[in-house]
DNA sequence: GACTCAACTTAGCAGGAAGGAA
DNA sequence: TTCCTTCCTGCTAAGTTGAGTC
């Protein structure tokens, strides 16, 4: 075994990516002294084992650590008193009582810079930091702003990626400007004033129509009760509805068999229909990297080999490596071929049966409103995908039957008819919860539920409520973040290490890390971060690898606050080895307390949501070209939201045609160049007196080499040739339908003639250089064209940036889940965007309650 | 206080629908 | 009109959090 993400694919294909593009990444550079470099692989996951620590504290430091702190309580601190925050403020060393926290700006400024600025307070103590009052987030701390102005409100993970060897896009400013400025000085070379004016007036007229559209098909499907009007503050909302009725859930169709037979031991066997549906699950899924995975392979076989002893199966199957599943997995291709190739009549039934199931299940009425309901399927039996090294994958899924399951609706609700022989578990009143059915799963022995969907006003009302409580945070996170610096100096090793997730989670937007069983996939977050996860090089360098949520990889190297390193050394010494608990006095439930304690509604996942929705506003800002095409808007857009994916680490898995898109793209922009080119020739050959009046004319296109050109338009009458031909067969087939003669073949010899002679006119022009005027050109046709294609050539290459940056980041789950909404909504205001550029109906329709906003509102 | 579990949010991926180019 | 690509949606796994129980 070589790595944790061996047998898992999509971690181990991410991690080779990540390796490809960043050869470094490797610990080539770390302190070797007692951090040991130890390779994530040959991890085992021991029983935790608690590290007796004797407290003594680390040898650069003064204070020592109280040898009865573990467990302790935390210190309370609740939101301090304005004399209590004052001496946060003091406990920097700087002698205006200003340097290190100073006002609501603070926040902003990052910890490396502050660390800086710390350093500098320290060697000169009255050194003032900053001369603004801190009111505005732009104007503050001027001085940490010297390094890098760009980024200096970024959580560390954003400037860690621009600094060290770690494979996260560079996310400062400094170099997004450069690309918007790069964009612009191409967009001056090609697109003239007059043209960018009239392309603008073009976009605006088309986006207005299209905005209208959109405000009509919305107001068509418009909820008319905008519950976010009616929202009131400190509201007890745990009874979450007084009516409730719905139609149940809608159970998947039982087996039909197929009869396809599975080979065994190379020879066809016949299976009863309960066996041959397991079979068809595994053969579903032949050739993809689940049926390659050992450990699914082990499970499968374990409950199938059940199954068909259960049915007795002749021969008895008892050999996973004598099962051949392809016939099945042919069937499965072919009928999936005949779906695709459904009549158009097909298709409509199929659709119409599918609203026909969206009108029954997929709406109920919630306080006599209808509301669409969102997974009211009942999970079909299959086979477990656990992701990464899930010890289950590959388990038997079962199919769940209506005994299971339970229902929740009002007292006066209708009860839906449970399926013909059946009868529901239970039937349950419940107005403090919002799921309307649930079950048990049997492979985790986990609950399943079906909620309403997501634009439903229960789900918004908790969308709501989540943004305001990372926006209260943003007030109170000066002293929360002065109180956990405080605490990394705190004696008692519990608060320390408090402080120091405390700083982890906020600055790089780690999650809580809950401790997990043995029979779920080795995953960690910040409190369950193991010795083997960090690694530490001095003088302040972390460097982090390990499979967080979903198995994917976190891998990133910071630099971290002084003293952060310092406990981290610590946490890490000896007797601590692989295995154990970096964080061994810390868990969740006690992290989440004190900050509880620190502010009403916080929980470690708010420091995620208002970094994130912090980080994109202020990006967004700084990256908005005011005088922009909406097209060079929409970029920068994509970029904040870019940043906020790294800064989250929502990944994905480059798509295989990745490369070729690209080439295809880079051929497109290089086609348009040659024309352009062309249509320049032309007019100096229409008018050879604009040599000097013009003299773009006379430049060379860039990226067009005489052996591009030359292959260009080899092809280009290769594909002519092609055309005609094709035409030509078409033609005659169609005379021959209407009992016409056919054309003689010597009319197709003469087009093919035609392109020949066409060919060697090219081979001429690319010899002298003079391209003769096709009939009727004129010069303002020329210029015309050129206009067209400057734009086309622009908008190509902006398809191409966006594609290159976006290749192994996935932006949708921090735009669905973490950038508050009504930042997009007031950007789209203020910028003249058509919403419907940046969110999709659905997301419209999700987030209807941020819609309203004007253009000033902030985060 | 440790542990478990319910309830909900967050997450990536597969496949189908939609849209654009030829 | 067809084919190809992109985008969107649905699906369900995998987290977090807080309440309940012993």
């Amino acid at each position: 075994m070589s790595s944790d993400s061996e047998d898992m694919p999509l971690a181990k294909r991410k991690e080779q990516q990540q390796r490809a593009n960043n050869p470094s990444t490797d610990d080539d550079n770390l302190d070797s002294g007692s951090d040991s470099d130890t390779p994530l692989g040959k991890r085992k996951r021991p029983a935790v084992r608690k590290r007796v620590l004797d407290d003594e504290d680390d040898d650069d430091e003064a204070d020592t650590l109280s040898s009865s702190d573990s467990g302790a309580p935390a210190v309370k601190r609740t939101r301090p008193s304005v004399a209590t925050r004052k001496s946060y403020k003091d406990d920097s060393s700087d002698s205006d009582g200003e340097g290190d926290y100073r006002g609501s700006s603070d926040s902003d400024v990052p910890l490396a810079k502050k660390k800086s600025a710390d350093s500098k307070a320290k060697t000169n103590g009255s050194a003032k930091t900053n001369g603004t009052n801190g009111t505005s987030r732009t104007k503050a701390a001027p001085k940490y702003k010297e390094e890098s102005s760009s980024d200096s409100d970024a959580p560390l993970a954003k400037k860690a990626a621009s600094k060290t060897k770690i494979k996260t896009e560079p996310v400062s400013s400094s170099k997004s400007k450069q690309g918007t400025t790069t964009i612009k000085k191409r967009g001056k070379e090609e697109v003239d004033d007059k043209s960018k004016v009239k392309k603008v007036k073009k976009e605006e007229a088309d986006d207005k129509s299209k905005v209208k559209k959109a405000k009509k098909e919305e107001d068509e499907d418009e909820d008319a009760d905008a519950w976010w009007l009616n929202q009131k503050e400190n509201e007890d909302d745990s009874v979450k509805w007084t009516s409730l009725k719905h139609n149940g859930v809608y159970f998947p169709p039982e087996y039909v068999p197929h009869g396809v037979k599975m080979k065994y031991d190379g020879k066809p066997i016949t299976l009863a229909p309960a066996v041959e549906e397991v079979a068809g699950f595994f053969g579903a899924l032949l050739f993809t990297e689940h049926a390659e995975n050992p450990t699914f392979q082990e499970n499968f076989f374990k409950d199938f080999s059940k199954i068909a002893k259960a049915h007795k199966t002749s021969p008895e199957i008892t050999s996973f490596k004598k099962c051949d599943f392809t016939p099945m997995y042919e069937y499965f291709q072919v009928e999936k071929e005949k779906r695709k190739n459904m009549t158009k009549e097909q298709k409509e039934a199929a659709k119409q049966e599918k609203l026909a199931l969206d009108e029954m299940y997929g709406t109920c009425y919630l306080d006599g409103r209808k509301e669409k309901v969102g997974n009211y399927r009942i999970e079909p039996p299959s086979l477990f995908r656990g992701r990464g090294k899930h010890p289950k994958t590959g388990c038997l899924k079962l199919r769940v039957q209506p005994e299971q399951v339970t229902l929740n609706l009002s007292k006066d609700a209708p009860i839906p008819k449970a399926p013909a022989g059946h009868k529901w578990g239970a039937i349950v009143h419940d107005d403090t919860k919002t799921w309307l059915a649930t079950w048990k799963e049997n492979v985790n022995d986990s609950t399943k539920y079906v909620f309403l969907a997501a634009g439903s006003s229960l789900k918004g009302q908790s969308d709501l409520k989540k943004f305001e409580t990372a926006r209260a945070l943003k007030k109170e996170i000066d002293w929360i973040r002065r109180g956990y610096m405080a605490d990394l100096k705190d004696k008692k090793m519990f608060i320390r290490q408090r402080a120091t997730a405390m700083y982890l989670i906020d600055r790089l937007a780690l999650r809580a890390g809950n401790e997990k069983g043995e029979d779920e996939a080795d995953t960690v977050g910040c409190c369950s971060l193991r010795y083997e996860h960090v690694t530490l090089e001095k003088p302040n360098i972390m460097h982090l690898d390990f499979l967080g949520k979903d198995s994917i990889r976190y891998q990133k190297s910071v630099e971290v606050d002084e003293q952060v390193f310092k406990n981290i050394r610590l946490f890490k010494r000896e007797p601590a080895q692989e295995g154990d608990d970096l964080f061994d006095r810390l868990k969740t439930s006690e992290l989440n307390k004190h900050l509880q304690n620190l502010m009403k509604g916080l929980t470690a996942k708010v420091f995620r949501t208002y970094n994130a929705s912090f980080t994109f506003q202020d990006q967004l800002e700084k990256k908005t070209p005011k005088d922009g095409t909406v097209a060079e808007k929409l970029l920068a857009y994509n970029r904040a939201n870019r940043d906020v994916a790294i800064l989250c680490n929502h990944q994905r898995a480059v798509s295989k045609g990745h490369a070729g898109q690209i080439g295809k793209i880079e051929d497109k922009v290089r086609a348009y160049k040659y024309q352009r080119m062309k249509q320049k020739k032309m007019i100096l050959s229409l008018e050879p007196k604009l040599k000097k009046k013009r003299p773009e004319l006379l430049e060379p296109e860039s990226d067009l080499e005489d052996d591009w050109i030359e292959e260009h338009e080899t092809q280009l009458m290769e594909k002519e040739r092609e055309r005609i031909k094709a035409k030509f067969e078409k033609d005659n087939l169609k005379r021959k339908e209407n009992k016409e003669k056919p054309m003689p073949a010597s009319e197709l010899k003469d087009l093919l003639k035609e392109v020949d002679v066409r060919a060697k006119e090219l081979a001429k022009e690319r010899k002298t250089g003079v391209v003769p005027p096709t009939r009727g050109a004129t010069v303002e046709k020329c210029n015309a064209q050129i206009l067209k294609l400057d734009e086309r050539i622009a908008a190509t290459r902006l398809t191409l940036t966006d594609k290159e940056e976006n290749k192994q980041t996935a932006l949708g789950t921090s735009k669905i889940n973490y950038i508050d909404p009504r930042i997009s909504a007031a950007w789209c205001e203020k910028h003249k965007v058509p919403l419907d550029k940046i969110f999709t109906k659905t997301l419209r329709d999700k987030f209807k309650w941020a819609m309203t906003v004007d253009e000033n509102w902030e985060f």
